[in-house]
DNA sequence: TTGTAGGCGTTATCAC
DNA sequence: GTGATAACGCCTACAA
């Protein structure tokens, strides 16, 4: 009598027609909320649905649409070597939070690039509808091959012109930053800049000559970091060494703010009583430090989910702009 | 003439046995490594593949095989507010680092608990071969169910015994912290705990408890915290408040540690000297606290990778123990 | 050892 | 509006 009862896998869409009492092109059509379905028929699937409770197989369902649904979070190793950073960490919650609110599937990978080889074949052999490629390092060359093939959206900007990306404005976040210390008084500031393989921290060391240049202060103490606080308390040292006093300093980065701030520190130099400090990241690194650090807030989960919505809108073919910027802000704590 | 130059898709299995000169099984034999082949024949397809630079389509294979190549990572949203923890980052680390080197795939799932239905039908629609659970909270029942129908992991021991998990042993980590304190001769040691909704945070307050047990002093000196750094702050405001004075600390993340010492400086005491305090996590709040923390450390990228590895073998129907418990070891700096 | 044939659960193209 | 009927690309008995 029951026979169905007890069966061994998931239903099938042949079930779920059956059940209704209709044919499987039907169900479908359901399913995928084809417009053209009576609204009587439309009931009888979705009752007979909720009932057997069934789950479209995604396999067959990208074997006959080929679209996967799925996209591609792809994180080059030398990139995850920055993993501590809260901020990838936040980029990567704001795109899987996004993604939660659609039905598409997240497909987090890290690639080393002693394997690239096998990501670019899995990429390109149709296992995702589109990549996020998130890195600001020069070597994202391939993957800007890859965005001829698929849809693809880079996280902060790349090295490419013609390329998808959503990134801060860093020119202006850094600008902002160190327009600040001039509000404030400062007349002679340094800066501890990222690295000048990415864009983020040539972006960043720009901004910051352009609000000396607007201000008329020279811009000739700068030192180079990594974006980890050890690169910032070693460049702070060198920047001490220089025997050269300042009086403010723009950190490209909050972690670097406060490894700079245990060689301040150190060298018996009182923030912000002898040099104000102001940086870029309202991470825990900022709220943490001491004292609490003036900054500018770049909302990274917001980032994350920018990038997810545009390389969705890419995948639906949507015009979008290749560049979309997140504003940032800056908010005022007691380092300077 | 060369017709097959300038094909829209990726070439399929059927085009390599073409090109090979061989039917489309063996083809799948030599990819899927059957022992059953002629060296001639392995050859001859391997050529064709590269020189076609052929990739098995997932979904047919998976449509056939009925198996998936996909794990899921799954992450309760409410851990997910927690996810500015580095901790967790480290083993999302270790997870996708391990599977890097094999030919799984990892769907990262932000489970919302306004959603968790339909994060349940994705792990039942057979969208993967097994998941690994985040959490470390009570609320992990429903996961737990779950692994009756499919290999399930989980990352810190949930709340119910017949599940597998692998987790550092957090009893024996707090005990180890605690009895270094007693070592270094304080005398009345008090805890700042986690939630006791969250078994590490019950493991950790017990094993305070055994080590203060077995030097005979008191332990009494207990608040609550829920890991983060403000709470860490809070409850030592709530510690000092008591007026009830105390040589040494136990804290049960580094992230509360570091907020303790804030709470501790205003209070006019000074670290090591008046207080010492220990903690677990050697993340980067222990490195970069003032003063440095002595810590326990538990390799989270570590326990990542384990997860997937025991997932692995899960799932490859391997005879594996339902607990994995990973050591930890005392770094010692300068907060005793 | 290798080939044949059928099927995995959907979607898509047609007729009706 | 709805229903047959091919694909979709691969795996897997089973046969040879």
């Amino acid at each position: 009598m029951t026979l169905d009862v007890e069966r061994a896998g998931a239903p099938t869409l042949e079930e779920v027609a059956r059940a209704a009492g209709v044919s499987r092109s039907t169900v479908s059509r359901v399913v995928n909320g084809s417009p053209n379905v009576t609204a009587d028929v439309i009931t009888a699937v979705t009752t007979a649905i909720d009932k057997l409770g069934y789950v479209p197989n995604r396999a067959a369902r990208s074997l006959a649409s080929r679209r996967t649904h799925a996209i591609a979070l792809v994180i080059p190793e030398n990139t995850a070597k920055f993993f501590a950073d809260p901020y990838f960490a936040s980029v990567i919650q704001g795109v899987a939070m996004h993604l939660a609110s659609t039905d598409y599937t997240l497909s987090l990978l890290i690639a080393s690039e002693t394997e690239s080889e096998k990501t670019r074949r899995y990429l390109q052999g149709g296992n995702v509808d589109g990549a996020l490629i998130l890195s600001h390092h020069s070597d994202d060359q391939a993957y800007v091959q890859l965005s001829r093939r698929m849809p693809v959206v880079f996280g902060g900007r790349p090295m490419s012109d013609d390329a998808y990306y959503v990134d801060v404005d860093n020119v202006a976040a850094a600008r902002s930053a160190t327009e600040y210390l001039v509000r404030r008084g400062k007349t002679r500031i340094a800066t501890i800049s990222g690295p000048h393989d990415m864009a983020s921290g040539l972006d960043r060391l720009e901004g910051w000559r352009q609000a000396l240049a607007a201000a008329g202060l020279p811009a000739d103490l700068h030192e180079e970091g990594d974006f980890t606080p050890p690169s910032g308390e070693a460049a702070m040292r060198r920047l001490l060494a220089r025997d050269e006093p300042f009086d403010g300093v723009f950190a490209a980065s909050a972690q670097m703010a406060s490894g700079a701030l245990i060689a301040l520190r150190e060298a018996g130099l009182r923030v912000p009583e002898d040099v104000g400090i102001v940086s870029i990241d309202n991470d825990y690194f900022a709220q943490n430090a001491l004292p609490p650090l003036t900054t500018v807030d770049q909302p990274s989960v917001r980032q994350g989910s920018t990038m997810a919505d545009v390389l969705l809108r890419l995948i639906d073919g949507q015009d979008v702009p290749r560049t979309t910027i997140i504003p940032t802000s800056l908010v005022e704590r007691a380092s300077v």
